[in-house]
DNA sequence: CATCATATGTAGTAAATTTACAACTTATCA
DNA sequence: TGATAAGTTGTAAATTTACTACATATGATG
């Protein structure tokens, strides 16, 4: 896709001339893209079919086309990477860092999630007759933005952070209850024993984790994201946000599911909250 | 900058002809690039030289370097755009939208941090005896992620969902403490007696809200994220996950500045919750 | 209604890109 | 090794494209 990839890349199906353009180009794609092709031939010391040429083989349609393309990889400038914090950071730097390398990951997520078993997953959870969210240490605070969400629908939610009472709260579900269990790595022992005493129960086991982990393993529908891991020490868990994005999603396929009568609801929950607020106007 | 929004902005600088020329591009940009000026000029019902004029009017050299321009601003995608859901769309719609719209805030949001604010967060935050985050709502599962962050920095932080617990803590609180208050819109009447109580006892109230509004006039300090309202009734909550973005990076700007030593500390912490996993290799 | 200013179009010119073809390399096989 | 073919590269002409200068039209102002 990226036309400054794809020269790198093709470089072998170059020839010796088409080599010096290519060259050139990569040297200092800026100018590249505000030369005329006689400027640019004269640059590589070649002529200007050559460089006519050159750009066909790279599957545009000539000179201009070429320029089109390459003017759109560099506009995507540094696009949004995964640069890592370090030691001697300013606060601008990191803050530049968190943001930008949480928003790469998110398109990095954005482009693994798979529609099909989200659709499924919304099925499930609309017809589920309970919805019980878990999750431990960081997850849990996905589990209960979970919680809050799914609060609004007036459908029965369960949520707890206790590991004991995830656990009898599990032990009383049943067919027509959805578990969903939230967990990065998948490899929280306490949440895989969660997932076969759900199971146990005939409850369906809704995952929020990684593909082929332990816990993956144990659900009916494994809902996984694709996100670069957390390798640093550092703090930023961009695997987080993309959970909450999916929770987001979720959501938002339920309500649709649910059609008009159940938003109109929804609405309702949402006024009832002005009671406890100061109003827009005359706020003290 | 981007050129396709120049055109919308400079629109009344326009000559009639011109406006021709512009809504022809803003209705197509991608045929626009891959046209020729008297293409452009027959779509658009003008003359070539209009069309070069209005190129002109908008600082470029020309019609070559506008279609350079042009095909730049289209180059970063449709640029992450706020689109909101809607009542048909499908399930690979409203994906995209929500991870797209919620991409778009985080942006904005980017550009509308104040690091010096932050900067001054984290000195406070480093200099804390007794950190307490409290918020409501949706807003409680982003204080529950910052108590999850901080508790592994061996600092006494604290975190309460209920209200009169939230109270309690605080009358407690004093001088050395600092109180981390979460709420978007600012206007929870609960939070803001919070804030009064807390700053009565002497304590750092920091809030995490929008600028101006009743909870920041009550703190001493102010983390306000830019973030386009979510007016929709449907679910994302931009602005709830750029809260989660300032929490990490002011977790970030701590170990930071806490230095070395205290980052071995913190890896300790992690390392000792490998016992409750399932080891990456061999998982049952 | 005359005059000026601005806006638009026509036609010609200059520039840039592409095509066609010829010259030159390089590789292949007898 | 030398002939031939396949592939490169360059030259020059053809074509397309963009720009300039000027003329005409439109509209506002006194």
């Amino acid at each position: 896709m990226n036309i400054l990839e794809k020269i790198t890349q093709h470089n072998s199906l170059f020839s010796k001339s088409e080599r010096k353009v290519a060259e050139i180009i990569l040297a200092n794609p800026q100018t590249a893209i505000h030369s005329s092709i006689a400027t640019l031939a004269k640059m590589s010391g070649v002529s200007e079919p050559t460089v006519n040429r050159f750009c066909r083989r790279l599957d545009t349609k000539g000179y201009p086309d070429f320029k089109l393309h390459l003017a759109q990889s560099l506009a995507n400038g540094t696009p949004y990477v995964n640069r890592h914090v370090e030691e001697n950071d300013g606060p601008d730097e990191y803050t530049k860092k968190i943001f930008e390398s949480t928003m790469a990951s998110l398109e990095v997520a954005r482009q693994s999630v798979d529609i099909n078993t989200i659709n499924r997953a919304v099925d499930l959870l609309t017809q589920a007759q309970k919805i019980s969210f878990f999750g431990l240490g960081a997850s849990a605070s996905v589990a209960h933005d979970a919680l809050n969400k799914f609060f609004r629908f007036n459908v029965p939610v369960v949520y707890f952070e206790d590991i004991l009472m995830q656990r009898m709260s599990c032990m009383n579900c049943g067919e027509e209850d959805v578990v969903v269990l939230i967990s990065h790595t998948g490899r929280t022992k306490s949440l895989v024993e969660i997932a076969q005493i759900a199971r146990g129960n005939d409850a369906t086991v809704m995952g929020i984790t990684s593909k082929g982990s332990p816990l993956a393993k144990e659900c009916n529908i494994v809902l996984s994201l694709e996100v670069p891991e957390d390798t640093d020490m550092y703090m930023p868990m961009a695997s987080r946000i993309a959970q909450l994005i999916l929770i987001d999603i979720l959501a938002t396929g339920f309500t649709l599911r649910r059609g008009n009568k159940f938003r109109e609801n929804l609405k309702r929950v949402k006024d009832t909250l002005r009671g406890s607020r100061f109003d827009k106007r005359d706020a003290p």
